[in-house]
DNA sequence: TTGAAAGCGCTAACAT
DNA sequence: ATGTTAGCGCTTTCAA
């Protein structure tokens, strides 16, 4: 097949051991060395990643299962977490998988027998429950959605505090009649939900919420019909940018104005949302941070396995844009 | 470490060999069959895939390159060629290479060491024109932008058809001073340039090109600068959806109206298309064809390495939309 | 059908 | 500083 080690030490007139000192900088006299490098050039020699990680039962690797690639949130957090990793002389693994609890398992599963050294997971909450970390050999940072609180690490989003934030904004610029629209499968919707209820809660108004699965299409199917509905809200809170992308495509084909008609406010600042009216006010994650620490807490746990979990909170940032744009009145306290 | 066929075949009573047999489907009897299962089950054994590479020499893995995970193109393209990967049984790793010539190399060394069994690749143009697949021990197949030709398989846009596309149909809605903003790194935007060049050719008209960084904020700033000069176009071909993002944001910045002041047509289906306006009007890329197509062309490369090398080219399907709605005057011939 | 044993390519003792 | 050798966990002959 290809060339190996052998090859390289027979050429080098070496033993393979010295080869492999050369490869992991160990101590070899100049002149070997300079004759070895020679050899592995000559030869094109590229060592086998399967059998260095079978011998040192280092695999140099950290798994990354992300709920959905397509989502823009994930692949920028995606990208920090590469980048990290590979300053840390480490590769990643990058996992899909879909909003599928199945799939879940299934890449967990996977992650075991490539023995990764660790993985940062963004579960559905149906996985997130009943997570058992004890069960993997590697430790599990969770990121976006918590897991059951205390067991693994976690860096997650302020979620209460930015619903709050968006609500109470809304409240600011005169919305009183304000709806929530909300995932039903991760963490993250109940979260910023409860946000949202506590904001409304403290200033006597009422609630009104809806979830929905985590797509697009479902999102403006459940507009579509609230806008059916005699008495709808005139500001809506939407829990992610896909949903958020919804709420847009049912207001537009109803021929409804934003925030003429109806005021929008979401999550996540995707290129698009600038470009909706004269923009849509949103929740700006600190994405690239989320990704980073994810990956520094995973390596400060590998490096001290007995250390207490920790959980690290992020805020996000209110970007007011003109889907919000007020009532007219300012609002009374 | 962690429970290994060796614990599993003690606890079952049986050799290691038929351990691997059952994991395996051989020819297994029932009986023992069974006994293997449950110790599995209860040891909660998992194989351990870099001792299996290692044995097997099968890697079972294909690696996929990509220039840019961000783009929505290529997000969609991955999750093509997974779903198909997987249906054969194979897993993939995805790399994401920035467009960067060396980040390119640095993952096609590491598939080498993988020993991946092939790799999806779409490569910048620089890597393109000097890559060398007799070089690696896996074949290659590229897709959205094409090596040398017929050095390896590849799978395309019928990309001068669609710069063509685009062009007929602005001159068809009487668009006549027709400019175009391509990317600098890739061979997509080159080879779209030359459909663009030759529709206009056929109907004497000038054309007006500008090459860009493949960035939004790199076309947005070409624009802005376009629009300084003195006599700018009434309409706009733009390579592909960063870039047509970045026209989009600075038209708007300027206050010009799409398509009023300037038309806008682009390449890539994404979201946000949809929400400029009416709408932007763009090539739709088959993009779960190309991946699908792209993970068949390489299992059966593999299956057959003397097979002739081919190139699969699709066709793009023209969207119509509001921002090239026209100058009011049918076109003439 | 089952088991014993060799060996995939590499690293890490241990010896020199 | 360098070489010899055992063995990582598994699959796959080869015998029985």
């Amino acid at each position: 097949m290809s060339v190996k080690i052998k090859d390289v030490a027979e050429l080098a007139g070496v033993s393979v051991a010295t080869v492999s000192r050369v490869l992991s900088n160990g101590s070899v006299s100049a002149a070997l060395k300079t004759r070895v490098e020679e050899a592995v050039a000559q030869l094109g020699y590229r060592p086998n990643l399967s059998a260095r990680r079978l011998r040192s039962q280092l695999s140099q690797t950290v798994g990354l299962i992300v709920s959905d690639v397509r989502n823009p949130f994930f692949t920028a957090v995606s990208r920090a977490v590469e980048d990290a990793a590979y300053r840390a002389g480490m590769r990643v693994i990058l996992c899909n998988a879909d909003e599928d609890p199945d799939k879940e398992a299934m890449y967990l599963r996977l992650m075991q027998e490539e023995r990764v050294s660790g993985v940062i997971f963004s579960p559905t909450s149906v996985t997130a429950g009943r997570f058992r970390p004890e069960r993997f050999e590697f430790p599990v940072v969770m990121i976006d959605r918590e897991g059951p609180p205390g067991l693994t690490d976690a860096v997650v989003l302020d979620n209460p505090q930015a619903g709050r934030l968006l609500v109470e904004h809304l409240i600011a610029r005169g919305y009183r009649k304000i709806g929530g629209l909300f995932g039903n499968v991760s963490t993250t919707g109940a979260a910023r939900r409860a946000g949202y209820e506590a904001a409304l809660a403290q200033h006597g108004l009422p609630s009104s919420v809806r979830f929905v699965a985590p797509s697009t299409e479902a999102a403006s199917t459940a507009v579509r019909a609230w806008l059916a509905e005699p008495d709808w809200p005139d500001a809506l809170v939407v829990s992610n940018g896909l949903l958020l992308l919804g709420a847009v495509h049912a207001l537009t084909e109803a021929g409804l104005s934003i925030p003429g008609d109806m005021a929008l406010a979401g999550f996540d600042n995707d290129v698009w949302t600038g470009l909706v009216g004269h923009g849509l006010t949103v929740i700006e994650q600190p994405v690239y941070d989320i990704g980073v620490v994810a990956m520094e807490m995973l390596l400060s746990r590998l490096e001290n396995p007995s250390l207490a979990k920790r959980k690290v909170v992020l805020n996000g940032a209110l970007l007011e844009r003109a889907s919000t744009s007020g009532r007219g009145a300012a609002a009374p306290s």
